[in-house]
DNA sequence: GATGAATGAGAATTCATTCAT
DNA sequence: AATGAATGAATTCTCATTCAT
C-alpha cells in the first residue's frame, strides 16, 4: 500500500539515506525546509556530495521525508471506516490528518510555497488524499459545495503551530472548522 | 484612530517614504516578507540607502505596511456595526479581515515566524484586533468556548492563497469555518 | 607666530567650526581619524553638510585639528632655549612633541598613512617642525648622522600609545632614543 | 620549533591555503590588514568562499600570516647566539626581528589596534618573543630599567616604514635606539 | 560511492559625498 | 549657510551546487 522508492542496493549507500532521512526529518522540525543543506548532512555524518547524489533536488529530500508520513494518513483511513460510523471516521481521520501537519513544521509551507523546488510534493500529497477524504465526505453526508482539496488545504492550514499557543489550539480550530462543515451551506 | 507614523516633513522624503511602502506592499505581495531589499527599491525608484534611512531594521519596513493595513480593518468595524444586524456584522468584518491577509501574502508568515525581527509585529496586530473581534462574537451571540484571538489565528490562516486554486478558496473556508463557530459547542 | 586660518565671518558659521572642531578632536582621540564623519557632526551637533562645507576633504578637518597642537610645539622651543642649556632643551622639547603626538591617537597613523586623504598633513607637521629640531640638535651638540626629520618620526612613532602599557611606556622608549641619540655614531 | 598549523590534507586545498597565505602577505604589505577579502582571493586565483572556508575570521587569516613570521624571528635567535659574541648577537636579532615588521606592514596596527578581531595576536607575539630577547637583552649586559616587552613594541613602533623614506630610515633609528640600550640609565 | 573543497552569485549593510530644500 | 535626504559603490559573508580526489 505504501511507496516503495527505489533505494540504494549497497548497504552502506542505504544506510546513508536512511541517516540523511532521519537527519532531514530533525532538521526540519527544528529550522524548516529552508535550513541549509550543510546542517543536514552534519547531522546525518555525511558529506554533502552524498546528499546530492541521492537527492539531486532538494524537492526530492523533502518528498522522501513527507512521503512517509502521508502513507501512514492515507493508510489510517481503511481501519477507521471500518470501525467507526462515518462522522466519526470522517472527524477522526481529519484529526489524525491535522496531527502529522502539525508536527512536521514547514511541511505546509513546503506544499503552498509554489517554491519550484518542491514541485511534485503538491502533487503527490492531493494525489494521495483527495480520494480518500472524498469519499469520507460523501459517506458522512456533509454539505456538498465544498470539495475535498478544499478541506484538505484549509485543515494544512489551521493545523500549522502558532507561536505563544499551545498544540491545543490547532486542535479546537480543526474542530470547529469541522463543525462548519456539517452545516448546511 | 488610523496609523499617524511620524513621517519625515521634507516632501522628497515623504515620497520615497510612500513609494517604498507602496514598493515593498508589492514586492511582499509577490515574493513574500524575505524579498531582497533590492527588489524593493528598484521597483521604488530608490537607492538602497534610502531604504536603510527609513527603516533601519527589516522589521520596521514590514511593521509600517502591516499596520495601515492592519487599521483599515479596525477602523472598518464601527460602520459595519452600525449598519448591520450583529451576526451579519461578524460575517462582513471577518471577511474584511481576510481579504486584507489574503492579498497580504507573507504577512501571515512574518505574525507566525517567531523571528526576532518581527517582534512586535504580533502584539500590534493582535492588540488592535482583538478587542474589535472580541465584541463582535458577544454581540453576534455565538458559541462562547472560543476566543478572539485564537479566530483571529484561524482567520489569518485559512485566508491564506494556495497557489492553483483561485481567490475564491480562502473566501469559502472562512465561511465554513464562520459557520463552524455559530454551532453549538 | 600661530596658525591664521581663514575663518568664517557670520557668528554662527564660526560657532558650527568651532563646534566641529571640538567634535573631531573628541571623536579622533576616541574612535581614530578614521571615524564615520556623522559621528563627529552628530556630536557637533550639525548637519553633514556643514561639515563638507567647512572642510571640503577631509584631510582638511584633520589638519585643523591637528595644526594647533603642533604650532603650540613649535612655540614651546623658544622659552625652551632660553631657560635651559642646548642638551636639556632638546630633551624637554622632544619630550614636549612626544606628549603632543601621545594625546592624539590617529595622528601618527594620519601622518604615516600615505592615504590621500591626508594630504598636505605631513607637509606642515615637516615644515614647521623639522626646522626648529634641527636648531636644537645641532646647539645639543649629538651625532650628526641623525638627521632632524627622522628624529621626527622616530619620536612620533615610539610615542605611540601601545593598550596595555601606561602611558610612562612612550615617555621612557622616548627618553632611550634620546640616549641614543647622544652615543657617538 | 616552528609553527605546526593543522593543515589541510588535500593537495589542491593546501596548494590554495597556501595560494591565499602567500597572497595575504602580499596584500596586508600593500595595502594594509584592513584591505577588502576580494583583493587577497584574486590575487590568489581563488573564490572567496576558500577564503571563508580556511580562515572564517579575518583574524585567522592575519594570525597565520603573522604566526609564521614571528616563529621563523624566534627560531633565528639559537644560530645568531651561537655564531656570535652577546652584544653582536642582541643587535643582529633586534635587526632581524625589526625587518620583519618592516616588510609586513599592517602587522604592527594589526597588533596594536585592540580590535577583538585580532585578539590572541599580541599573546602570540609576546609569548613568543619576550623570553627569547630577554635572555639576549640580560646576556648582553645592557640597562637593565628596560624591560623586554617595552623593548620589542619599541622596535615594532620604529621598524615601520615611513612613506616618502627609503627602508634605510627603520634600520638607522632602530641602530638609535640599540645605542640608547647600551647607555647608562 | 563518498567526501568535502571550491566556486561565485547573491544578500545585507555601511558610509563618503552630493545636492535639493 | 545649514540641513539632512539620497545615492550607490564597496565590503562582508553565506550557501547551493559542482567536481576533483
Amino acid at each position: 500500500m505504501s511507496r516503495d522508492t527505489t533505494r540504494p542496493r549497497r548497504a552502506d549507500a542505504r544506510r546513508n539515506v536512511d541517516a540523511l532521512l532521519d537527519a532531514a526529518r530533525a532538521v526540519f522540525d527544528t529550522s524548516g525546509v529552508d535550513a541549509p543543506a550543510k546542517e543536514i548532512t552534519d547531522l546525518a555524518g555525511v558529506g554533502v556530495g552524498t546528499l546530492y547524489r541521492h537527492f539531486p533536488q532538494r524537492a526530492d529530500l523533502v518528498k522522501a521525508v513527507v512521503e512517509s508520513g502521508i502513507d501512514a494518513v492515507a493508510d489510517a483511513a481503511g481501519p477507521l471506516r471500518e470501525a467507526h460510523e462515518p462522522p466519526e471516521a470522517l472527524d477522526l481521520w481529519i484529526h489524525r490528518f491535522a496531527e502529522l501537519l502539525a508536527t512536521k513544521r514547514g511541511l505546509a509551507s513546503a506544499l503552498h510555497s509554489g517554491d519550484p523546488a518542491f514541485a511534485g510534493l503538491p502533487g503527490y500529497f492531493t494525489g494521495r488524499l483527495r480520494p480518500i477524504l472524498s469519499e469520507l465526505l460523501i459517506a458522512a453526508g456533509v454539505r456538498e459545495d465544498i470539495d475535498a482539496e478544499d478541506v484538505l488545504h484549509a485543515i494544512t492550514q489551521l493545523s500549522q503551530p502558532v507561536p505563544g499557543r499551545g498544540p491545543e489550539h490547532g486542535r479546537r480550530m480543526v474542530g470547529v472548522f469541522i463543525d462548519g462543515l456539517r452545516a448546511s451551506p
